[in-house]
DNA sequence: ATGCTAACGCAATTCGCTTCCCGTTAAGAG
DNA sequence: CTCTTAACGGGAAGCGAATTGCGTTAGCAT
């Protein structure tokens, strides 16, 4: 399916999409039987093998309703943010090597978790050649990496690393490797890629080599 | 464009594709002709807004026959790697930091050709779903990472690293970064991201953060 | 409780991509 | 040079995604 068509209009804040003016009863049920039908489909076929008739059809609407309340698959990608949860625990009480170990296990159980894996693969896809989709994608990173940050703080607070480390560029060296390997060089992710990466990233921020620039 | 649709057959090796029992003459004036339009398609319209019709318009040949000979969008750009070239010079004699440095402006080089950018986009974004597309990407970026691994090996045998310094990972992370920001994170490239990503990396192999797994 | 109209359902329609059929052209073996 | 048939051209047909119009249902302000 083709993910990028129609979504420019997501873009247009006000938006005329439906389902503002009366939010409750009638359009809030066909709002959590959408999202829960593109739930079960991402998780059953994936999001090259469903759409948004299909995902209309297990919701019991009318695929004139998907579209006019969301207006494309993106759209529809774009209120499943935060749907899908992992349980792996975040630390930042040092030594940051465990931290960020830690960390990187959690983009590892992102990327095996089968709704997320999808949503992610959909956005990653479309934001290529879609604007809309990039900036869903790029708000998504962001959030994660600024939510990430206080990990590399605390670090810099106990002085294990420089007080000048650029944190987000931390984040950024040690998550990189797994998306890498995600989408651009097609390998499997190693299993101790965690700790490897981690290990790599620290010596690096010990050496002083991300600073932030002045 | 759907990207997708069709592509798998060419993950079939024998494949009844057309243009290889009688590959002189028309064939292969045809084949210059739509892959000389395909590169000016990609450059003047991007992957996105063009398509095998558009490409055959422009090349004065049917659609039918882009079809029949290349199966699909994909099959198509598999048939231009190695069609766009850079001058960014690349140097094995050290120091590493400046070796890699050059690697990195090479990757920030491609990623702004115009028509290897779009090779680029439209591979990646279709690799997520499409098999045949991630076994082309896999293996142009095998290729070049293998290509790169020479740079670190030099520097292990001039004692720059330790000697059992695992070369096709420390390329990996160099590159990781840059391809990072491109399609997962969507932040543009700080013009010294590749003397920082070095230097980082750098820091990681000489604390020996990245021997090859015994 | 009533009225306005947002939101929905249904179906027809459009649009672009892909495949298929058949007649025509020309590559390459002999 | 002749013959076989690979490869091509043109157009029709199939397919799925996306859009639109219109009648119906129901949210919510009064």
């Amino acid at each position: 399916m083709d993910i990028v068509t129609q979504s420019q209009r997501l873009t247009q804040e006000g938006s005329r999409l439906a389902g503002s003016v009366r939010p409750g009863g009638r359009t809030s049920r066909t709002r959590v039987a959408v999202l829960d039908a593109a739930i079960a489909e991402l998780a059953e076929k994936g999001f090259a093998g469903t759409g948004l008739e299909k995902i209309a059809a297990r919701a019991g609407v009318a695929t004139s309703t998907v579209y006019r309340r969301w207006g494309s698959f993106i759209g529809l990608l774009q209120d499943l943010v935060d749907e899908t949860t992992v349980d792996v625990a975040l630390t930042d009480t040092g030594p940051l090597t465990d931290d960020l170990t830690r960390v990187g296990r959690l983009i590892v159980a992102l990327s095996s978790h089968p709704v997320h894996r999808q949503w992610m693969d959909a956005v990653v896809s479309a934001a290529v050649s879609d604007p809309a989709a990039r900036q869903v994608l790029s708000q998504t990173i962001a959030r994660r990496i600024q939510a990430t940050t206080v990990i590399v703080a605390r670090a810099a607070e106990r002085g294990e690393i420089p007080a000048d480390t650029d944190a987000a560029e931390v984040i950024r060296m040690l998550a990189a490797p797994f998306y890498y390997r995600l989408y651009i060089s097609a390998e499997p992710l190693p299993d101790d890629l965690p700790e490897r990466v981690a290990a790599a990233v620290v010596s690096a921020v010990q050496a002083g080599a991300l600073r932030a620039a002045p």
